[in-house]
RNA sequence: GCGGGUGUAGCUCAAUGGUAGAGCGGCUGCCUUCCAAGCAGCAUGCGAGGGUUCGAUUCCCUUCACCCGCUCCA
């Protein structure tokens, strides 16, 4: 499929459009038009019915380890800023970043390795090098990336210092790999290391600062003590809200809060539409259970999620779920999980994620109990600073549940099932968009563009049609859209043919059009047809509502 | 953020240092009894800012956005 004829049909029929687009646009913003914003709320009102509202809290769910309850929320945007400083986030999103001013390329201040060489100079053709032989030895430190083999690394070293190939098992020694800022807490500074893309020391500036968190200032005279931070995650405010809803909703763990809403994240490289964002909006779930049930919840969860997309109309061949290898998962986390799409603008073979399904232990609960967790231990510890205390104080109240029951107070583990509402949308996009050929009134075939959407996700229901302005079929179809109305969205359309009014349906992605046609005015009834199929029948227009009701709801 | 490319009507594109045109689409009317192209008419644009010039959509600079590659992606 073509990325481009999709983006432009978006454009061109109101899906979406770019941000401040008479200004220009502005970079990783996204606006929904008058049909994209009605694909959109039936992508979220879908997952909210199909996880929060339609739940069925009585039955054992297939799959499921036992009943659970399900609950809602909307938190604001702005929280208090503890709040990301206990999550993570306020560490993790200020990356501290290394420009090389020589290759121009820009790395991660603490995904650079560096191995120190202890070079022999004398096997170095390069005078300023060999003639230190007097010295015995040179010393130097060069980039590296972790998984780069040893001699790989010689390979590279020996080329910058002139040394043979064939020599370099001589030459060098290495020491063990180690990550820069480890290396620079020694007192080794940046300009005696080598830049892993150029040949010269001293090439990479001094780590800087990057917000990937929008920071914003609460209060009129705020400074810099009134900084606040736009969610980077919804998840966040969920935690921090668990014992509210626990102590006022009557719902027991194993349970499940869900949040619909916008996050924002400062990404480097927005890009592919509406794929990498930097507004977006989210539909996540954190699934409280018990620590012994919570592997068994995370793999109900994982194949739910999964199997909700196929429901929708993803197809298997290009709906992968993705287990994260061990080295991928945090510390804490005992099983991530990605549902990815085979989107068009990506090579061959490669997948985006759409949701990550993971398992977060206690890890967020305590944190915000006991203060910001360091990832890296195990069991998990709370994060000191210099002076010993932690480094970010959680709130000091207490999270745990207390089950009834049982009789046992425990601090509940989570199931993430997190996804994102603009890329599910994008991809439902992405998959509906079929060019095919219809015939002509002439029997001729041509070409026709349709978005083949699930009837639930299409913007436009039914539409209404009179097959011409006048015999009073114009007043029969109104009457008709207007009963239709009540149900769902439909389209009154009474202008040229019916033939073009049928292919600007299809490419809008309306499942079904309702006819109005002479034999209407003698036995009541309309043709419907199937925007897929191209397939016709009669029904009467009284049972219109009904009926397409039907169809839409698949019954 | 770096390198390369692009930016003209709603869309796809054309032309030009002397104030822009087509096709499709849209709107109005006519025609039309089931799958976009019959007739008539109408509307809409040089991404933004600055410079050179008598005059810039065209040349130059800056900026913004998009595409490709690199980088990044908790």
């Amino acid at each position: 499929m073509d990325m481009d004829k999709l983006v432009s049909l978006c454009k061109r029929r109101g899906f979406l459009f770019q941000s401040s687009e008479i200004y220009g646009g502005f970079n990783g913003f996204w606006d929904y038009g008058p049909l994209g914003v009605e694909l959109k709320r039936n992508v979220k009102e879908a997952w909210w019915h199909d996880m929060v509202s339609g739940h069925d809290e009585l039955s054992q769910l297939p799959g499921a380890p036992s009943t659970f309850d399900m609950a809602g929320l909307d938190c604001t945007i702005i929280m208090h800023p503890q709040v990301w400083k206990c999550s993570g986030h306020y560490d993790l999103f200020h990356d501290f970043m290394v420009d090389c001013k020589e290759s121009k390329k820009r790395y991660r201040f603490d995904q650079l390795y560096v191995v120190r060489l202890e070079v022999t100079p004398k096997f170095s053709t390069n005078p300023e090098i060999s003639k230190r032989a007097e010295f015995g030895e040179y010393w130097t430190t060069l980039a590296a990336t972790p998984d780069e083999q040893k001699a790989d690394v010689y390979k590279r070293a020996g080329g910058k210092l002139s040394i043979r190939s064939k020599n370099v098992d001589e030459a060098f020694k290495i020491s063990d790999v180690k990550k820069l800022p480890d290396l620079l807490k020694q007192g080794v500074t940046l300009a005696d290391v080598i830049g892993p893309d150029v040949n010269g020391a001293g090439s990479l500036t001094e780590p800087r600062e990057f917000n990937l968190m929008f920071k914003t200032i609460v209060g009129a005279l705020g400074g810099d003590d009134d900084a606040a931070f736009l969610r980077p995650e919804t998840a966040q405010g969920i935690f921090v809200n668990f014992k509210n809803v626990i102590d006022s909703s009557r719902v027991k763990v194993p349970v499940g809060i869900a949040q619909i809403g916008k996050s924002f994240r400062n990404e480097i490289t927005p890009r592919n539409f509406t794929f990498r964002s930097r507004e977006f909006e989210q539909m996540e779930i954190e699934f409280f259970c018990k620590p012994e049930s919570s592997q068994a919840w995370y793999t109900y969860w994982r194949n739910r999620r999964y199997q909700w997309y196929l429901d929708l109309g993803l197809p298997r061949e290009r709906l992968q779920l993705r287990e994260h290898h061990a080295e991928e998962l945090s510390h804490y986390s005992t099983g991530t999980a990605d549902i990815e799409y085979a989107f068009p603008f990506l090579p061959a073979g490669e997948f985006g994620e759409l949701e990550g399904v993971a398992h977060r232990g206690d890890f967020d609960l305590r944190s915000h109990m006991e203060g910001k967790l360091n990832p890296e231990t195990r069991p998990l510890q709370v994060e000191l600073g210099p002076d010993g205390k932690p480094k970010h104080r959680g709130s000091g109240k207490d999270l745990s549940y207390y089950d009834d029951q049982a009789k046992e107070r425990f601090i509940p583990h989570v199931i993430e099932p997190s996804a994102g509402a603009d890329r599910a949308t994008l991809a439902f996009l992405c998959e509906a968009y079929h060019e095919d050929t219809a015939p002509d009134e002439n029997g001729k075939p041509q070409e026709r563009v349709v978005l083949k959407l699930h009837p639930r996700l299409a913007p436009i229901k039914a539409a209404v049609l009179p097959l011409v302005k006048k015999d009073g079929m114009p007043e029969a179809a109104q009457k008709i859209y207007r009963a239709l109305k009540k149900q769902f969205n439909a389209f009154y359309d009474d202008g040229g043919a019916v033939g073009r009014r049928y292919r600007r349906q299809d490419e809008i992605g309306t499942p079904y059009c309702i006819t109005v046609d002479g034999q209407t005015l003698t036995d009541g009834t309309v043709t419907v047809r199937d925007r897929d199929s191209l397939k016709q029948w009669r029904i009467k227009a009284d049972d219109c509502p009904a009926e397409i009701t039907k169809l839409v709801k698949g019954e």
